[in-house]
DNA sequence: GAGTAACCTGACCGATCGGTCAGGAACTGT
DNA sequence: ACAGTTCCTGACCGATCGGTCAGGTTACTC
């Protein structure tokens, strides 16, 4: 049974993923949810609040994996199943790391958002995207801000796709796009 | 010598792009024009005309090149002449598509992002995203998506990565996520 | 000098924004 | 019956939004 608190931070993080933080008033998520103004206002001290509200859990999550991560070797195995760890988070929180992606640099000073960059450069060390070549920051890059574009684009055009062949997808591509890339296939390019 | 009008279209593209287009008001851009706000709306009717300004010409380009490529046959040759073709035009016009990509889906009825939608859509097609399988869509999702992200990304954090390293990486890692691969999922080739 | 077109401006307008405040309604425990 | 807490509301506030308008300034043409 969902309390009232929790049904606004899911119509506000539709509706700031959508229609923009800045473009999507408290008015608008009162009207949804069935409520006036005020009483969003109560349960959320400003706008500001409720942005962090929505964006926390997944900040929470993502910090644990890291955190679990970080406590023993990064073996290839347990590099593969951190993947999909990875693959799964995304999956869940779409809606926030595109907040995030899309609209984090205009939402500076807001404390929430300074975790979250923290929490990407942590992700991003784990790929070598921090200390790799201009090419494995990029490919960090577009799969990070790819996952979330692709995975949200399905929500707003209203059509779902599977999830199970999502996911499946998603490894494939990942493993693809992050993985120590072999030497075969750097066999087309020049230098 | 830049015009008036030219000046404010960058000036807005960026502003768009960096913090948003409901975010970003008229005020701000004649302020860093050094004009007052009627002087914006002498140029341009409404906000909303400047928008159609500063995306327009990105269509225009895109539409070119689609236009030309439907002329003849899509020879493997060909294939890849466009996709560095394509390359070039994320680059040149990045934050075009990254305000078209983000903030898309909250600006319906503007006439240009119909425009747009059009336009991807038969560049999609190019890539066998609308008639392929889930991973074909979503291989398109994340070049377009993951590319106009990380080459903003640059710009908005403050540094630049070298164009020619940047272009070069850019190909490889388009190239692998985009041509049809050799054995693992060849499903979709003729037809 | 008169006319005129391009460019720019401040004053002003109605609408909407986020946020405050006093208080009503419903449910508690006593 | 009483008081306290929770939840919700309309009225209101100052600020800012996009946009209109009348008019000022420059420069070029006849």
């Amino acid at each position: 049974m969902p309390n009232t608190a929790d049904d606004l931070r899911a119509i506000a993080l539709a509706e700031f993923t959508t229609a923009g933080y800045s473009a999507t008033s408290l008015h608008r998520i009162a009207e949804l949810a069935g409520l006036s103004k005020s009483s969003v206002l109560y349960h959320y001290s400003s706008k500001e609040t409720l942005l962090e509200a929505t964006v926390a859990p997944a900040i929470d999550r993502m910090t644990a994996i890291l955190d679990e991560l970080s406590s023993g070797p990064f073996t290839p195995a347990r590099r593969t199943a951190f993947l999909e760890e990875f693959v799964d988070f995304i999956l869940q929180y779409r809606r926030e790391v595109n907040l995030f992606i899309n609209q984090g640099p205009s939402l500076i000073d807001v404390p929430v958002i300074d975790r979250a960059n923290e929490v990407v450069y942590r992700l991003a060390e784990h790929f070598a995207a921090t200390t790799g070549s201009i090419e494995d920051k990029m490919r960090f890059g577009i799969a990070l801000g790819g996952a979330a574009y692709t995975l949200c684009s399905q929500d707003e055009l209203g059509f779902a796709l599977p999830i199970d062949e999502t996911r499946a997808a998603l490894v494939t591509i990942l493993t693809e796009l992050l993985a120590p890339i072999p030497v075969a296939s750097l066999s087309n390019q020049e230098k």
